[in-house]
RNA sequence: GGGCGCGUAGCUCAAUGGUAGAGCAGUGGCCUUUUAAGCCAUUGGUUGCGGGUUCGAGUCCCUCCGCGCUCACCA
């Protein structure tokens, strides 16, 4: 045995080799069901007025979640992915030998089946008056304590397993115990499921794209490298999908999209895992104004399906989701908010000594773009709670972005937030592969100005452009994010069954 | 990576530098409609790892490990 085991489970393995001993296999392959608890109390509550009703016998399948012996009767529930139903187990009806086996062999977090007639208790609860029951699957380790009662139909939990450590370590036993923990997981599968039909009604074709790559980009994140033995190549992790998607547009396909992983080696936060969840979108022969216009429908949509209303609560504040959303131009932002008009200021010299005027500081290097983005991250975003897109980006961060017409210093872009935070980042893309060509060599230029890792330039990228790219309006957004918005969640960690975490020694 | 905080029984948490405790869970017993069932008894600890100060360390100091918050980073 490879782990050490505590007390508790050394206790549970004697009952497993004593119920084996008995000839009672404690891991049976098969199984009988013949309602789910949810279904078994509907149908009883069906019945339960007509006099001449046969009595409901069910069979049900789940967790050992309870138990209340009280001598020659015992009461339990068992759990399914359904809900839970009081079981009820009398010396009259199982008999004694049978009760007496339930006690000594039957643990919390076990599995079980049980058989018997639905009826309602003197306190009122639908119950199963067990005849028969079985060990499905015995559990050595003791689920964590988690004691709790269902008020009007509301889960009131008196204790639980609630350091996050532990939770998000052992997922499976943080999901076993806190059904809020699954609730969160079902909404976030409706939140894809709805992302998903929303873009194939639109009629966006859902591709896949490489993950390990040999060159990466589309983003301007550090990636992880792997290896390929045999072809003796170094691979990336993608992250980001933009110039695979890209290049089905120079194939023909008009309007994709991809739902996946993307990978990013950097830090670590309440909204930064190491590998999330993306969608990515290109749509031909469209600008961001008719992305902005798309998303708007897109949330709105998602919102409807989930929640039945395009209003929720984050953070106790109510976001409401109809369109259209407030718009902000950056320049027009910043101009209100701090009364520096970007437009006066067409290098990084100049802006920071206007920055330096109002008294905030600009580190050493920074290019004019990345300034501006400082600004807006710090004086803008926060107090963008309510859904707003903010528009019209500076050019030198944003390399695969089209310049507004007569503005070689803007591209057509924008970023939507919610709740202070950024949820999604689409433009008008950049189809012309001489300037993207440009780009990409500037780009490099201000990489080793700041002495960061040169990106390397994905020539295969540009000879797809070269080929002819349709105008188009591409769009990204964080799934991840939109997830804790919906579900009022308020780390990452919340929202991903497995996030990283480090080793443990 | 920086700053702040935390790590004690299976779980949730106590413990002025002075014999490590409680509730739940577990074990034994009583209890034939309970529901956080109740009552009686009882088991359970390398106080994250390692070092130091001290007559004496869960507590004070240091290294390391992990987690949380936060900052930085994140076209």
């Amino acid at each position: 045995m490879a782990a050490e085991l505590s007390n508790l489970e050394q206790i549970r393995i004697e009952k497993i080799h004593a119920l084996r001993e008995q000839g009672v296999e404690p891991f049976p392959s098969r199984a009988e069901r013949t309602h789910t608890a949810q279904v078994a109390i509907e149908a009883f509550e069906a019945i339960e007025g007509y006099e001449n009703a046969a009595p409901l016998i069910v069979t049900l399948t789940g967790r050992l979640r309870s138990m209340r012996p009280m001598g020659k009767i015992t009461f339990a529930h068992i759990e399914d992915g359904t809900g839970r139903v009081q079981l009820f187990l009398r010396l009259n009806d199982v008999g004694e030998e049978a009760l007496q086996f339930f006690s000594r062999n039957f643990d919390l977090g076990d599995f079980m089946q049980a058989t018997g007639s639905m009826f309602r208790t003197r306190t009122g609860e639908a119950t199963v008056r067990v005849e028969a029951f079985r060990m499905l699957a015995k559990a050595v380790t003791p689920l964590p304590a988690a004691k709790d009662e269902i008020v009007d139909g509301e889960i009131v939990q008196h204790a639980t397993l609630n350091d996050p450590e532990t939770r998000f370590r052992q997922r499976y036993a943080d999901l076993a115990i806190n059904a809020e923990v699954r609730a969160a997981f079902r909404t976030r599968s409706a939140i894809l499921r709805a992302l998903r039909d929303f873009m194939d009604s639109e009629g966006f074709l859902e591709v896949e794209t490489p993950i390990l790559q040999p060159i990466y980009g589309g983003a301007a994140a550090q990636p992880f490298v792997t290896h390929h033995n045999q072809l003796k190549q170094d691979l990336y992790l993608r992250i980001s999908f933009e110039l695979y998607l890209k290049r089905l547009l120079v194939g023909g396909f008009e309007k994709v999209y991809e739902i996946g992983r993307d990978f990013r080696n950097e830090g670590v936060s309440f909204k930064h895992n190491p590998e999330f969840t993306q969608l990515e979108f290109y749509w031909a022969y469209a600008d961001y104004e008719q992305v902005m216009a798309l998303t708007e429908q897109m949330l709105a949509f998602v919102a409807d399906r989930v929640f039945g209303k395009r209003t929720f609560m984050f953070k106790g504040q109510e976001i409401n989701l109809d369109p259209p959303w407030q718009r902000v131009e950056l320049r027009q932002g910043l101009l209100d908010k701090l009364g520096i008009d970007i437009q006066d200021h067409p290098t990084s010299e100049s802006l920071a000594g206007a920055m330096k005027a109002q008294g905030i500081d600009s580190p050493p290097g920074a290019t004019r773009g990345k300034l501006i983005d400082l600004l807006g991250s710090a004086y803008l975003e926060p107090t963008f709670i309510q859904p707003t897109f903010l528009y019209n980006y500076p050019r030198d961060i944003s390399p695969l972005a089209k310049s507004i017409p007569g503005d070689p210093l803007t591209v057509e872009r924008f970023e939507g937030f919610i709740g202070g935070m950024e949820l999604c980042n689409a433009f008008t893309e950049l189809n012309d592969p001489l300037d993207q060509e440009a780009r990409f060599v500037e780009m490099g230029r201000d990489y080793d100005a700041a002495d960061e890792e040169h990106h390397p330039i994905d020539e295969d990228y540009l000879r797809a452009m070269r080929y002819g790219m349709p105008p188009n309006g591409g769009f990204g957004l964080g799934v991840d994010r939109l997830v804790m918005l919906l579900t009022d969640q308020h780390s990452i960690r919340e929202v991903l069954l497995f996030p990283h975490l480090r080793n443990k020694e």
